[in-house]
DNA sequence: ACATATAAGACAACCGGTCGTATTATAAAT
DNA sequence: ATTTATAATACGACCGGTTGTCTTATATGT
């Protein structure tokens, strides 16, 4: 393997791990020496990596995001005549994993927005961008399915697709505290089935 | 003053600081030493007052909650006749607020959800005693609001309850990295104006 | 004088970050 | 092609500072 290549497979298991230990216990409750205990990389390269932990967390954040986007292009593309029955397959999915996570972490950039929203400003750009990016996806997908006469055309997909990022936002907070998958399944049934329904 | 009183006014300034700075830095992004050095309060004295940081992150939960659940009883009483009138003018307020705090901050609540929900034993319990509080308080304003016919009755109160409050946890983050008042008034515009209306 | 409440300071553990050095890979020179 | 010079990276000990907590001493009140 090429020097170039592991030394990106490095990086790519520094940020695997940052994910879910930073998922699990918070910006500040997560050192760099655990995330890198974890992945046998001693403490003096890290900085080879990463300039800062903040930089480090900013690419945390992009790195989180991105199977998700995977995952619901994929059943976009898939099920290309019923938008709606792909978000909602999407959404079933993610229910799924939550509960056999039992419901520990929850979504990493809900957790972060909340711990340093607004004081990391490195940080703040990547929320906001990777907010906007899923928010966006779910947006084409919702006015795909309003073009097919499957959700209601009264309200903007935007505007629902930030409703649904959202509440499923506030009903993850209390999946993870209630340990009950009741939340995300009412934002699901609220929502999906009722709300936006056409 | 009393020697209890003393005790429990310094006390009290602890916590009220406690929650402004918690709520701005995070659990473990705040230290004990700034909190005490803003109400002059020497370290060695913190555990005259509290066990543990951490049963003073719980009381600091509870600490949080009490004005909230009064100033939307307050309402309620004050506006007998309209209890959906009560909870507009409640949100209307918290929309004032928040973007006369310039969006900093949030909700301690959904902040410490995220970060410490599934850490810290004891927190936890807290959150979860303070949101089913304020949820079963929005609850029995929504249930009069049927009664009173301004909202539908094919939805439980219950669950309109929490969809408001999860909607409105996922909004105040939105309206934390952006920095702008309309993610909640989404929230208050898509909730109380349209889909609860009867 | 005694009991209780408060404060001072010590404590080890840990934080993010930096250091000089050792190792390895690449380039240049013969 | 082989040796030498040079650059890049890996590394772990170590930095000053701060964390939450505890023990010990002082002050306060009765």
């Amino acid at each position: 393997m090429s020097a170039v290549t592991k030394k990106e497979s490095k990086k790519n298991s520094l940020l695997d791990h940052g994910v879910t230990m930073i998922m699990e216990k918070g910006y500040y409750g997560t050192g760099l020496q655990e995330i890198l205990d974890a992945v046998n990389i001693p403490k003096g390269s890290f900085y080879n990596y990463f300039k800062s932990k903040e930089d480090f967390g900013s690419e945390v954040i992009q790195h989180y995001i991105e199977p998700y986007i995977s995952q619901l292009t994929a059943h976009l593309q898939q099920s290309e005549g019923d938008a709606l029955g792909a978000l909602k397959k999407y959404y079933n999915e993610l229910i799924t994993e939550i509960e056999k996570a039992e419901f520990k972490g929850g979504c990493l950039l809900g957790n972060l927005m909340g711990e340093i929203g607004d004081t990391s400003e490195v940080c703040n750009k990547a929320l906001k961008t990777a907010v906007t990016r899923y928010r966006d996806l779910i947006q084409s997908c919702l006015s795909k399915a309003q073009q097919q006469g499957t959700v209601r055309i009264d309200k903007s997909a935007k505007d629902m697709a930030d409703l649904l990022v959202n509440t499923w936002q506030g009903a993850l907070l209390r999946t993870k505290i209630e340990k009950s998958s009741l939340p995300v399944k009412q934002c699901y049934q609220d929502l999906l089935e009722n709300f936006f329904k056409a």
